[in-house]
RNA sequence: GGGUCAGUAGCUCAGAUGGUUAGAGCGCGUGCCUUAUAAGCACGAGGUGGGAGGUUCAAUUCCUCCCUGACCCA
């Protein structure tokens, strides 16, 4: 590794090499072995399932995990990184039953269990090569090697440990709530997933009329809206809200309604209030079922009073389907209401809905409007589209369904998780406060059970007692369970057939404490219930590795897509708090969706999918990296643009590399090599070393703050305009000249060491983001096999920071654009040398300022003498202008007479304010610091201003200067023939010229000059045609060049 | 319906604890510089700072409402 730089460098080429030399030289292992464990950083690493393609999303995460590891290791810490895959759930189970083609539960009872099982953890593992080659390309250092796998026995141990320790806390409880319903699944979703699947729905929405069969209001009906017509069948009875008002009234077309007075704008046509009445006066009147298919036991079809009926929309009476609903459920509780179930929990209708049976819940919805109007039931029908709740891998909708299921309380101590989660560092800070802040304040118990087979099983065991009552009791070790278990052995046969999975783990029969049989409930868990214990399960703790799991909890960093808060964040979160009570990571980076250029989502559908290896081939990693980080702030969405890649790789990449190339050329030429032992201090060496490296230390100081900070795209940005604008278009290109034909030896070394140190660091602040061009050139400058990841970063050097030498090099370039600009105007170019340029300065540091970059600004704009002019002398004309940060607090309302007064003060009170410090502007007293000074005018110049700053530059020529010029462009012509003839840089050549009288005299006079900048031995003149001479033209006169090779 | 974030030049993004003249890069036009550079520099074109109110001497920045987008929740 430790060679020079090919003279052609493709950097995806040059990265496989580099991956080659990590795999050869272990630099992962290296990289933690070498540190002390006394100085840990510990990362999570969120599990990712492999059953499916990674995409150019999980580079942005990963590079985001990948350079904060690599970061801190350089820092010195030792940052283990265990990988780890998550392999459980119904995610495996639906892709399964993709392959399979099998459509529901009954499906794989039928399919057999243990076939079932045995192809999803088959499964999981579909895309391991795709996912090892991702993450080993992009050069993302994790150990794949001793990952942890959720499946595996000891996993699922530490996960009934802690489900255990849940349960014996009273924590875990069998409920019955109504819970978003996939019927594919045929399992209830838990909010977080159910999270990932809103989308758009085109529903009906309503107005029936339910008829009354009793009371003072008999000849009306009820008008009642639903958005769910497939629920009227399981219609219980009606709801109003007892607060507010209703109405009696006549249509035009005669019907005669009740509705509450507040939604009277749904009635689109004339009509006439009959009477008002309170919503408390309807509670119990009796109405006609709507759909006469199922029979109630016990008292229905009445109204009832809730507080959640809102006059926002329908028409303030609500239909009432226990099962289909959280509110319905409630008041069906306090009102002994029938739970009609017309839709089975595979989402058909069930036999006894006759016109409807085995039709899909959502199907029906037209069918069942379509009766109603028949029965002149339909008061009013509407087609809306809102979002609504979708299964997130079948994308079918989901219904609101009554539901057993095994609830973790989390409610319970959710002031904990908000306290702690106030300790943990989110980035970007809004999103703890937040998103997830909002969604731990509005937390409900967290429903862990799923009525599936892939998954953790639930180790609950239940038996009747004599009252009929169930009874559980929990395990929560192996060791338990053989223990307790009375065919223990008949079940595994011996260790090799251990797996705690479904269906064996059914087939344990334990005896209760009084000696009744037992036998496991049937539900699995939640999946995310394993990734969020994976801070413990990884290390099979408490089992073992009980040290290992105190030293590394909780986590000091972790990093996801922002889709985690109600998934990875918050499943660990809610475990931590409970089982150790305290958060379970410290930092965290959550970074945003990637969209395509047009800022839609990426989907196959639309074709806009990114391939990361496409883009890895095409560009290399560490573009691609960079481009993630830098190009936007990581919490915001991304959107992706291939071009954007082209552009760092040419402005940031290329300059990188070129600088070093530059370092190498003309290092070697001068035989210069760097070596510690003859370092000379920075403080004496020249004023643009100091400067550069002035410049390079600030810029590690504001480094190492957002980096701590975790604020990785700032810092990114900050490191690749130094690169560019400081280092190369600056300081390496000022120090052309220099670097080729160095003023001594002092002189030598002064600047290459400069150089040197400045790109060793340089790379060090680019290595965590893209770790492999940095290796490489690293390597490459050190001359050793020592993996620039195993090197520590240097804090910054404050004694070598030197605010007013970087001030000074500002104004110095500051100059230089104006001068340019006068230049550019005055059609005179840089080659053209002047005469003299002029700087007013208004006070001593600004002339000291300026009389220390004096020759730098000369050189560079290439003018023969700059003159300072002081503030005092007349031919500079100053003005003032209001300072108003300081002038509007002083005199609020009349900041506008003060500006116009200041505007008009002339020389004698600025000499004043210069003097005194105080004078008068109009009837106002104003002071120094109400005014910045500058100066407008030079009398008799060509002036350019910009940021106070002015200059003027004398643009008379007279010959010398003619002369110079012409001299500077015939030398150029020379170069531009090398180049443009591939000589090298270091080739000898005589120079064969056909020119006028003038330009040859001009030649001869300054012959030497010329030889040595154009590294030449001899001119001739001669018009023979005996080479084949290049024409060029030097201010309006032709002459012909040509040029060869000394021998 | 509610929440979070965002809306600044054709595109990607800065910045401003409120200060009068809002900046870069890419792209476009013109010119220049350079034997490290597919680079760089200058000039030019390009902005009603999403919209409407309000607070203030002063709003792109603070407040309110609305619109649009992304994500989340009901």
């Amino acid at each position: 590794m430790a060679k020079k730089l090919p003279d052609n460098i493709f950097l995806p080429e040059l990265e496989k090499e580099i991956l080659e030399f990590w795999q050869k030289d272990e630099t992962f292992r290296k990289s933690i072995d070498e540190k002390d464990s006394g100085k840990a950083f510990t990362f999570y690493e969120g599990p990712p399932t492999a059953n499916g393609l990674p995409g150019i999303h999980h580079v942005l995460a990963r590079t985001i995990k990948d350079l904060v590891c690599r970061y801190k290791t350089m820092q010195g810490y030792k940052v283990e990184r265990k990988a780890g895959w998550d392999t459980q759930g119904l995610p495996v189970e639906v892709e399964v039953e993709k392959t399979l083609g099998i459509k529901s539960k009954a499906d794989i009872e039928k399919f057999g269990e243990v076939k079932f099982n045995q192809e999803c953890k088959n499964s999981v593992f579909k895309y391991l090569k795709e996912w090892e080659e991702l993450t080993s390309r992009m050069g993302y250092w994790i150990d794949l090697e001793n990952a942890y796998i959720t499946f595996h026995n000891e996993y699922i141990e530490s996960v009934w440990w802690a489900l255990k320790k849940f349960f014996d806390a009273g924590l875990i409880y069998k409920g019955y709530k109504i819970l978003p319903f996939c019927p594919l699944c045929e399992s209830p979703l838990s909010s977080h997933e159910v999270a990932q699947g809103y989308q758009d729905l085109k529903d009906p929405s309503v107005y029936v009329k339910f008829r009354i069969i009793s009371g003072p209001h008999e000849d009306y009906d009820f008008l009642v809206w639903t958005t769910t017509p497939w629920t009227l069948p399981s219609n219980a009875a009606l709801a109003v809200n007892p607060k507010d008002k209703y109405v009696k009234i006549t249509s035009a077309k005669g019907d005669k309604l009740i509705l509450a007075k507040a939604r009277l704008e749904v009635i689109n046509e004339e009509y006439s209030i009959d009477e008002e009445i309170d919503g408390t006066e309807l509670e119990g009147t009796e109405y006609e079922q709507l759909l006469k298919y199922l029979k109630p036991e016990g008292k229905a079809f009445f109204v009832t009073a809730g507080d959640f009926v809102t006059m926002e929309d329908g028409s303030g009476i609500v239909h009432i389907a226990p099962a289909f609903g959280e509110d319905d459920y409630q008041i069906g509780l306090k009102y002994s209401l029938p739970v009609f179930k017309a839709v089975g929990k595979d989402g058909k209708f069930i036999e006894s809905v006759t016109p409807f049976k085995g039709m899909n819940f959502k199907d029906a919805d037209a069918e069942i409007i379509a009766e109603l109007k028949k029965d002149g039931r339909l008061y009013r029908k509407e087609m809306f589209v809102h979002s609504y709740p979708h299964c997130w891998r079948h994308h079918v909708p989901l219904m609101y369904y009554a539901t057993d299921s095994w609830f973790v309380n989390t409610t319970s101590y959710k002031g904990r998780m908000i306290e702690l989660n106030n300790s943990i560092n989110w980035n970007p800070e809004t999103f703890g406060t937040g998103r997830f802040g909002n969604w731990l304040e509005e937390n409900r118990d967290w429903a862990i059970s799923r009525n599936r087979f892939w998954g953790t099983p639930l180790p609950i065991w239940t038996y009747n007692d004599e009252s009929g009552k169930e009874i559980y009791e929990i395990i929560g070790s192996i060791e338990e369970l053989k223990q307790r278990a009375e065919n223990f052995s008949d079940v595994y046969k011996d260790d090799d057939s251990l797996d705690l999975h479904k269906p064996y783990i059914d087939n344990i029969v334990m005896r209760s404490k009084d000696g009744t049989p037992m036998k496991r409930v049937k539900e699995v868990i939640d999946c995310w219930f394993d990734s969020g214990s994976m801070p413990f399960a990884q290390h099979h703790y408490p089992f073992e590795n009980k040290e290992l799991f105190d030293k590394n909890y909780p986590a000091d960093f972790i990093s996801e897509g922002l889709d985690q808060t109600r998934g990875w964040f918050y499943s660990l979160h809610a475990i931590g708090t409970f089982l150790f009570d305290r958060p379970a990571y410290q930092n965290l980076i959550v970074n945003g969706m990637i969209l395509d250029k047009n800022g839609k989502k990426m989907s196959k559908s639309l074709g806009n999918v990114v391939n990361p290896f496409e883009m890895m081939k095409k560009y290399g990693a560490d573009v691609l990296r960079w481009y993630l980080i830098s190009s936007s702030p990581v919490g915001n969405s991304k959107l992706f643009d291939e071009e954007d890649l082209v552009e760092i790789q040419n402005k940031f990449f290329d300059t990188v590399i070129n600088t070093v190339r530059f370092y190498f050329i003309y290092s070697e030429l001068v035989d210069f090599e760097y070596g510690e032992d003859k370092l000379t201090d920075v403080h004496e060496r020249e004023t643009t070393d100091r400067w550069i490296i002035s410049k390079l230390n600030s810029l590690k100081k504001e480094y190492f703050e957002l980096m701590n900070e975790y604020d990785i795209t700032k810092a990114a940005r900050l490191v690749q305009e130094f690169a560019i604008d400081e280092l190369s278009n600056w300081y390496v290109r000022r120090n052309r000249k220099r670097f080729r034909n160095p003023a001594g030896q002092k002189d030598l070394l002064h600047g290459y060491q400069t150089l040197h140190e400045v790109i060793i660091e340089l790379l060090k602040m680019i290595a965590p983001f893209s770790p492999f061009l940095s290796d490489r050139l690293y390597m490459s400058l050190t001359g050793e096999d020592e993996s620039i990841h195993l090197s520590e970063f240097t804090n910054f050097d404050q004694n070598v920071i030197d605010d007013r030498l970087e001030k000074e090099m500002h104004l110095a370039q500051n100059i230089v654009y104006l001068a340019r600009s006068v230049r550019v105007k005055n059609n005179l170019k840089v080659r053209q040398p002047l005469r003299q340029l002029l700087v007013p300065v208004l006070n001593d540091t600004e002339k000291e300022m300026l009389l220390n970059i004096k020759s730098i600004v000369l050189e560079e704009v290439n003018i023969k003498e700059l003159n300072i002019i002081e503030g005092d002398s007349d031919i500079i004309v100053k003005k003032a202008k209001p300072n108003f940060k300081s002038i509007g607090p002083k005199f609020g309302k009349d900041v506008k007479e003060v500006q116009k007064a200041i505007a008009a003060i002339g020389s004698s009170e600025i000499r004043e304010l210069e003097t005194k410090g105080v004078t008068k502007a109009g009837k106002f007293d104003i002071s120094r610091e109400d005014v910045e000074l500058f100066t407008e005018n030079i009398e008799g110049w060509i002036v350019e201003s910009h940021d106070d700053i002015t200059i003027a530059l004398d643009t008379q020529l007279d010959d010398g200067l003619i002369e110079e010029g012409i001299v500077r462009e015939f030398i150029n012509r020379v170069q531009n023939f090398r180049r443009s003839g591939n000589f090298e840089i270091t080739d000898v050549v005589r120079l064969h010229i056909d020119a006028p009288e003038t330009i040859k005299s001009t030649i001869s006079k300054n012959l030497e000059y010329i030889l040595k900048e154009t590294m030449s031995s001899s001119v001739d003149y001669s018009n023979e045609n005996e080479f084949d001479y290049l024409e060029s033209e030097i201010n309006g006169q032709t002459f012909k060049i040509f040029i060869n090779k000394e021998n």
